[in-house]
RNA sequence: GGCGGGUUGCCCGAGCGGCCAAUGGGAGGGGACUGUAAAUCCCCCGGCUCUGCCUUCGAAGGUUCAAAUCCUUCACCCGCCA
């Protein structure tokens, strides 16, 4: 009994756990599997974590199997305790429901929901919990849930250790377990998949199928992805990496990639990539025998740009880097191309005319730093930068001289942070 | 409900009337090295109209020339006893 599609994702190193294995590669190469996973709602946009489930999914459905992303419009009102110490603080329901309908829009970019065969199908589980009475839930489904079998799960014991649960959290796993068997019923859903800290809700899903249907379903967990450093992935200095571009621009997602640890690039690219395992281990081979070239890094942060923000924003992206990371001079390089990329970088605009702002005001007005004491320090400490050359003086006000082709400057701290500022 | 312990800067954690914007570690930032890596070394790390001033040590009051440090009340957390 062999499944390509499993195999894959071992090589990959995507899978933590399943249930029967033998039993879930016979059902996957015997046909069409209907499966799911679930995204809260907590934010308005998905980030990188979500990415790595959500890229799973979308290798499902290559594989012939058909996706139902759920978004949670009712457990996001609720909050997962797992993975976390501290009880969550509720975001009101109309924020949540703004959050479904964007995520939702997010998740359609990486599923196909129009071919005939195996067309993903989009869920969401306050369809089936909204008109369900707390009197019918605590009959039809509470019944089947055990406290004690609940108060074992690591998400509810680890915090009944710490800082305690509220009854709204405690209650997570059951909602999700209806989902399970909602989307059991109504799509003969028998597979769930999702990040490694949801075992314990997926199982308790797995459990009120097999009690209430008498049907067997299966689980596989993914790994939650971490760096070679211990520390999370998918984390910058400036917080999570977002798939919107309004929260993390294709430029800066590029970056991210680009300035990827070389030690994690192999793991990412085996993660992320939708090559073939040769390309990827050829990938990985000339990175290894020569990681400045950063080939890999490159072909990841494309791979993943293209895939996230389209071909035109990798791009612009890309010749953003390259204009703006070059050896060769700013001045050099035509206007058009200047302009395109420094339109990746964060803005702040001066009114032609006015004055010039000292330059302590130039770069804390562009955010590159966060306040203008923190200007002075970074300029004190030779790490401000006016057009690719530094100036170390906080007594220094810039002047039209400066401006690359009358209207543009480009400012930099340290060694990969820019901000632009345009006249107009 | 009773008794005891705690709440400090992004996080952990010292300080226990003046020498405290507050020791130390971590995270973060800059520089050097290099490759817009990592490791290492050096430096920085509340804000501002910056030789000074302002705001911070759970919240609000109070004592004092002077409080993160003492007192009162309140909130939350953690123990022990009911």
């Amino acid at each position: 009994m062999t499944s390509a599609l499993i195999a894959d994702l071992e090589w990959r190193g995507l899978i933590a756990q399943t249930t029967d294995r033998d039993a879930l590669l016979k059902q996957l190469d015997g046909g069409s599997t209907a499966f799911y996973i679930g995204f809260d709602p907590t934010a308005p946009s998905l980030h990188l974590g979500n990415l790595v489930v959500l890229l799973v999914m979308r290798r499902f459905q290559l594989a012939g199997h058909k996706p139902l992303p759920l978004v949670g419009g009712a457990t996001g009102l609720v909050g997962d305790p797992s993975g976390r110490n501290e009880e969550r603080s509720l975001n009101e329901a109309d924020v949540v429901e703004q959050w479904v309908g964007r995520i939702r829009t997010q998740l359609s970019k990486f599923l196909d929901f129009e071919s005939s065969a195996n067309a993903a199908v989009m869920t969401n589980n306050l369809d089936w919990t909204k008109p369900v009475s707390a009197l019918d839930f605590l009959r039809d489904i509470g019944k089947h849930f055990s406290v004690n079998q609940m108060l074992s799960k690591d998400s509810v014991s680890s915090r009944l250790e710490g800082g305690g649960i509220s009854y709204t959290e405690f209650s997570y796993q059951v909602l999700q377990a209806f989902d399970f068997l909602e989307l059991y019923r109504r799509y003969d859903c028998t597979l769930q998949l999702g990040g490694s800290d949801q075992w314990g809700n997926i199982v308790a899903g797995l459990d009120l199928i097999r009690k209430v249907e008498g049907a067997t379903a299966h689980c596989l967990t993914i790994p939650l992805l971490m760096k070679s450093d211990g520390t999370k992935f998918g984390k910058t200095a400036g917080g999570s990496v977002w798939l919107d571009p309004e929260m993390t621009s294709p430029y800066a997602f590029y970056q991210f990639w680009l300035n990827s640890d070389d030690a994690d690039v192999p793991k990412y690219l085996k993660v992320f990539s939708f090559k073939n395992h040769a390309e990827i281990s050829e990938l990985i081979a000339s990175h290894e025998a020569n990681p400045g070239l950063r080939e890999a890094h490159r072909a990841l942060a494309r791979e993943l740009t293209t895939l996230v923000h389209g071909a035109g924003e990798c791009e612009a992206a890309e010749r953003a880097a390259k204009a703006l990371f070059g050896q060769g001079e700013l001045a050099e390089l035509d206007e058009k191309t200047l302009a395109s990329a420094l339109s990746q970088l964060p803005k702040t605009t001066i009114t032609a005319g006015s004055a010039f702002p000292t330059w302590v005001d130039l770069l804390a007005a562009t955010g590159v730093v966060d306040s203008k004491s923190a200007a002075r320090r970074i300029v004190k400490e030779g790490g401000a930068y006016l057009n690719n050359v530094k100036v170390p003086t906080e007594y220094f006000t810039p002047t039209h001289e400066n401006l690359l082709f009358g209207r543009f400057l480009l400012l930099r701290k340290g060694k990969r942070d820019l901000a632009a500022v345009e006249v107009i």
